[in-house]
DNA sequence: AATACTACTATACTAAAGTATACTGATATA
DNA sequence: TATATCAGTATACTTTAGTATAGTAGTATT
């Protein structure tokens, strides 16, 4: 990790601002599921209150529309009857996919030293 | 990302875990700051409260306890007067270093891509 | 005419996370 | 004797996150 030269709170508190900017995009009960199930393919409203165990769809909402807010998830109505809505990753949600993938890596080895010890 | 061939609930919860485990870890309102000030050196308990402005020590401690059970910080008593406590990270927690960089890497372009726009 | 589907929203609630404030016991200093 | 330091703990409170339940508008099916 690159070190800091002054170490101040203020210097610390910048160094941790982008961080956790990433676990608060991620970081509710809902958003992997979510982000997860739309890595897999584009989804409908309903398909992903289906799809993910238990979520409400007054979570599912509001989460999308962070999500959305966020450049991670688009949205896209199309005119059938009854109307569809489309909800897919951005290519900038797709590209948390390496973000995702370091912590699961750390975090499979934190479950294995768990379990061993 | 490694994909998922079958693409259940069940599977999908399954692959979630390890990334879970690393936002709860990592993931409250002290848990960075306290280990970003771990990184940089070992501290007493006073040393940290200090540092970490705005934390109480109510909330420190629980921290400290969390990240001690957890395998990433090392909690050593020393017998001057008055006592004194030592808190490091351990090799363990020194390893999170690279997901924390990852993570950071990725919010700082967020960052500069909201402010862009 | 009654029911069902889609994509939600509204209201009220519970549970979890974090805060505020004061206090403890052992020792040292003024 | 009064006050300060260290490393916390205790109790009560507020704030945020998430849940439960019901309802909406528009259209289609039975």
């Amino acid at each position: 990790m690159n070190k800091i030269d002054t170490y101040t709170p203020t210097e610390c508190k910048k160094f941790i601002l982008p961080v956790r900017d990433v676990i608060d995009l991620i970081g509710g009960k809902w958003r992997l599921p979510i982000i997860i199930a739309l890595s897999f393919k584009i989804h409908r409203f309903k398909e992903l209150e289906r799809q993910i165990e238990g979520i409400t769809p007054r979570m599912l909402s509001k989460e999308l529309k962070e999500l959305e807010i966020n450049g991670l998830v688009n949205r896209e109505v199309f005119n059938t009857m009854p109307v569809s809505v489309q909800y897919s990753l951005t290519e900038y949600g797709k590209s948390l996919d390496k973000v995702i993938e370091t912590m699961r890596d750390w975090g499979l080895t934190h479950r294995n030293k768990i379990i061993s010890e």
